[in-house]
DNA sequence: GTCGAGCATATTGTATGCAATATGTCAAAC
DNA sequence: GTTTGACATATTGCATACAATATGCTCGAC
């Protein structure tokens, strides 16, 4: 609960620099070990480096960069360990959010969540190389059942592991039988959250994400 | 996986400030909605407003205070639906995490955890009113099976949601009855991990996790 | 040719000043 | 008494300057 609650506000020089770059890191726009220093961002985005630096350090809060003091910020990268452990988590927390969405989602939830999930499917179905429109889509399906569980604060935990930024390397692996089953995978958590089955909706996906987990990782989790 | 490591440095100014603030927030030394000027936290530390800013930005982020542009930090407060969906998403990492330290766990790694568990259990009885002890040395005996799980990044996120601050005003609220419950727990859940039995130990925790949070909520989740 | 010391350069860390915005006070209208 | 507006004050947002530290290069020893 915030204390206070005031008007929406325009966003400041540091709002903007930190959504550029982690919107730029999302779409992996930057090599891994990519030094980002604060003059050049701030020569880019026309500001001093003031803003810049509090970008940086929200960034290496959320993750998104390794910050080092007196050496500045890097991209970093990802060993498969830290794609097993994330995605192990990623499993428990959104089967967690599915659960509590089949438990509490009401018509219209399950009327928006389908249109979502038709959404994606018809932008995976028009062009399957279009990556950025297919994740975007996927993302706003998850993170509507993630809304709909009613626990904000897990919403924000999954779509933070969702947005690390090795996940817009994974479509590329994806081949059709894994398309197929994500298609399938999607309908049926749909159908089990309108049936407020939480067991069955917990269930679909834990073995949804453990199989992106086995495709990105080449292996299954223990 | 950082690309790049280096040699550990001095803390500087902005993570000084950083942890003494993180730290008196943690131990509940400032009221809820109270602001954080940059001017008098500047002066309190000897330092100037830009290594203060940084570090409110990273306490922002963590969740220990809400920032408003133009407006500064103030102390946030929880809702108990917030408190409650913490211990929910707390109950299912945490018992994930026990899981997996049963799994793995060593004979070192037991040892350990038993010798954690008895320093906690002694603080305990020696004397039920110190607070500040009785919280650290349960937030190392968590801590240590959140290592032994493996996962680094669960780890973290394990911690974060057990600093939040809300915590330190829990155990007043602990009658003898949960402080009992809370010792077998403890014992049961080294023994379920000495034993490498993994949905016992995740049962255990996530039934100590609820445990406390009906202690402290007042009503059982859903 | 390789290695290391030392210096020049580049980059980050912090302090300070000023502009933009929010906050609080006071008086007047009702 | 309550509310509204305006003004003075307090506080934040950003830019810039300088200090501290790291980086990288040159040059010499071997």
């Amino acid at each position: 609960m915030q204390p206070k609650r005031r008007k929406a506000l325009g966003p400041t020089a540091s709002q903007k620099v930190y959504e550029a770059v982690r919107d730029a890191i999302s779409s992996d726009q930057f090599k891994v070990g990519e030094r980002l220093t604060e003059d050049a961002l701030a020569r880019k985005f026309q500001v001093s480096r003031t803003p810049v630096r509090e970008a940086m350090q929200r960034l290496a809060s959320d993750g998104f960069v390794v910050f080092t003091a007196h050496s500045g910020a890097l991209i970093r990268g990802w060993s498969a360990q830290e794609v097993r452990d994330i995605f192990e988590i990623r499993a428990s927390l959104e089967s967690m959010a599915c659960r509590l969405a089949a438990r509490r989602a009401t018509r219209s939830d399950v009327e928006r969540l389908e249109a979502l999930r038709l959404e994606w499917e018809s932008a995976l179905v028009a062009d399957p190389w279009d990556v950025a429109l297919i994740s975007e889509r996927n993302r706003a399906f998850h993170a509507d059942i993630f809304s709909i569980s009613g626990n904000y604060r897990l919403k924000t935990m999954c779509l933070q592991l969702m947005d690390l930024g090795f996940l817009s390397r994974s479509l590329s692996r994806f081949n059709q039988d894994d398309i197929n089953r994500s298609k399938q995978d999607h309908a049926s958590l749909v159908q089990a959250i309108r049936a407020g089955n939480g067991g069955w909706a917990e269930a679909l996906m834990k073995a949804h994400i453990l199989a992106a987990a086995s495709v990105f990782t080449g292996t299954e989790l223990p």
